[in-house]
DNA sequence: CAGAGGTGTTAAAACGTTTCAGGAGGTGCC
DNA sequence: GGCACCTCCTGAAACGTTTTAACACCTCTG
């Protein structure tokens, strides 16, 4: 049957008051050890679950803390979130995820429905730069913690990786093994991380100093492999080919190495390949990927941990912008062959 | 500053009784516009929120459901995850995801938490086939619906896709393919799918009535890349190799297909390899992935809707038992050339 | 034996909503 | 003018907890 079994039922089961069932729950050390046992024998007999919602409303300390993702479909973020809940469950926090699918009208709602709940904190990663919904959840008390999102925001924490500092890492990596004619597969420009890779790219190019290196953006509508295959075909379709290809991310590089290993295109030999994310499939490609790691559950952890310290002691709260540094993984897809080309 | 914004203070400023700015929230209709028009003025003015703690606490209706699922980094659950969010947010019902990591302690946990929430009802991959977990559930009054593990439970619903014709339909496939010696890489039999998987296989054989046919089955710990990469090293060091290998999902299937590529083995002259899921991936691998293909969003609809349904009107609710046929997904990896041999 | 200082328990007041019985005021009908 | 019937609004009770002040009882101290 249906469970109504309140503290009360449970009070005059243990045959006590309810204050001493909430003392039992909450402060069993303040009751005595004979009167405890009772009132937890009563609990189990009857099957009582604590009703969080009055809980809550009685204490105003909520316990769930809220992380409204780009697409949970993007390992990315499911690494991220393990690492969010991780830390959460630690400190006895749900974690209520939400998938904003890039779409502000979706992240409008999740965040309406976070504020009615009244979660403790929330870990966004937002749709738009000009964080609309992240102000008014400031505006009613929530505190936030921008996802790999950096800002300048005095009044507010970020976690993020230094993006500009992951293009420049592969694209320097690609001059340094002698790669000339350099195309980047990117994203829209209202991408953040797109934008900021990019830059990195420009920026090891013009460190490199070598007049001879070029490098060329390529433009295309989403970051998943279905573009990425495209980006190849046109790039296959050109009189002069590049040498390399960077990738602002690792779902592009997946769509475009199909395409080449397919096409008969020697990877690295031919043209060399660099993603970005590094998820589990990046080594499990046909030809290994070289790529750029970004610490995805320590990110997850460690806004975690910035919005639950902001919730216990909002008053000496600092923010804080932490960002992490990327680190690139060489494998097969980028790596010049010691000897100079062979055949003829 | 905070927002300790009552409903209260909204009705004091609009010169009305709590009651009236709860009407309007809830039965617009009843309440005069020129009224409603204040109300709905001063809600904005002052940045009001409703506290969905208190709401809960009064009128009993929970406006989450629950969702448990195994691994939230398997592309399986998270479009699963997509389905239940769309047709639970179309219900204006929040979707709590949680995540097992197929640790019955992290379940149990997040069930717990689950039921102090009073949620709606509950979606459960359950990580153990004793189902403990979920009639705790059940006698708390929680409707449950069981995802992706068949039942014949009487007082349950359950989704689930038909993992006995999956691994026959792959299997009948290869065979008719014209393959001989097949080796199906499984997850240990403690998983449900994977037991079933088989079942299916071996019905494939036997039907078949072929003599010369085998079926050989190679069990490894777990259902990701890495296992396939050390499953596809075993067979390629025996004498005598298998000519086709059935997977017992994606993951492993593209472990098997890289190491098999990097070796230099022609897919699918040499071996065919045959996965299950049909995530994005396996149409993006080096070679094509032929993958039997599950109806994972529908999968979370239905379960959704069910549950739903059943919370809306639990007296005259008639549990289902709903299995969604598979589809065999014939990619580049397992069709037999049409020509025989070629060199030689 | 009075008072001080524990310890363990209780009763009642909150928390912010929804709901419901009922009241005020207006309109139409006989 | 009395009555019935609307429409719109109000006031208060209830939901299941946590919290706090107060109380009863015991033990120790002087």
């Amino acid at each position: 049957m249906g469970s109504p079994v309140s503290i009360r039922d449970v009070a005059t089961r243990a045959k006590v008051s309810v204050g001493t069932v909430s003392n039992v729950l909450n402060r069993p050390e303040v009751v005595a050890p004979a009167t405890r046992e009772r009132v937890l024998g009563a609990i189990t007999e009857l099957g009582f679950v604590r009703n969080d919602a009055a809980r809550q409303l009685r204490s105003g300390t909520p316990r769930a803390i809220g992380l409204v993702v780009l697409d949970v479909g993007n390992p990315f973020f499911t690494d991220v979130a393990r690492g969010v809940e991780d830390t959460a469950s630690e400190a006895g926090h749900a974690v209520i995820l939400c998938n904003s699918d890039e779409s502000a009208r979706r992240e409008a709602r999740h965040v309406e429905l976070l504020a009615e709940q009244r979660v403790h904190g929330v870990l966004i990663t937002p749709v738009d730069t000009d964080l609309a919904a992240v102000r008014r959840l400031r505006d009613r008390g929530i505190s936030v913690v921008l996802l790999d999102h950096p800002t300048d925001e005095p009044d507010l924490c970020s976690v993020a990786v230094d993006d500009r500092q992951g293009g420049e890492l592969a694209v320097t990596h690609l001059l340094a093994e002698g790669y000339q004619r350099i195309v980047m597969v990117n994203g829209p420009a209202r991408i953040h991380q797109a934008r900021q890779r990019h830059r990195g790219a420009v920026d090891a190019v013009r460190k490199a100093g070598r007049s001879r290196a070029v490098l060329e953006e390529l433009v295309v509508p989403a970051l998943n492999v279905a573009s990425g295959q495209r980006a190849a075909e046109r790039l296959l379709a050109r009189s002069t080919r590049p040498d390399a290809v960077f990738c602002a991310n690792d779902l592009l590089a997946l769509g475009v190495l199909q395409v080449l290993v397919r096409a008969g295109v020697r990877v690295p030999e031919e043209m060399a390949v660099v993603g970005y994310d590094d998820i589990d499939f990046a080594a499990a490609a046909a030809v290994p990927l070289t790529s750029v790691r970004q610490p995805r559950q320590q990110i997850g952890r460690t806004a975690a941990e910035l919005v639950i310290a902001e919730t216990m002691s909002p008053a000496e709260h600092e923010h804080r912008h932490v960002l992490f540094a990327p680190e690139l993984v060489v494998r097969e897809s980028s790596r010049r062959p010691v000897r100079p080309r062979r055949g003829r």
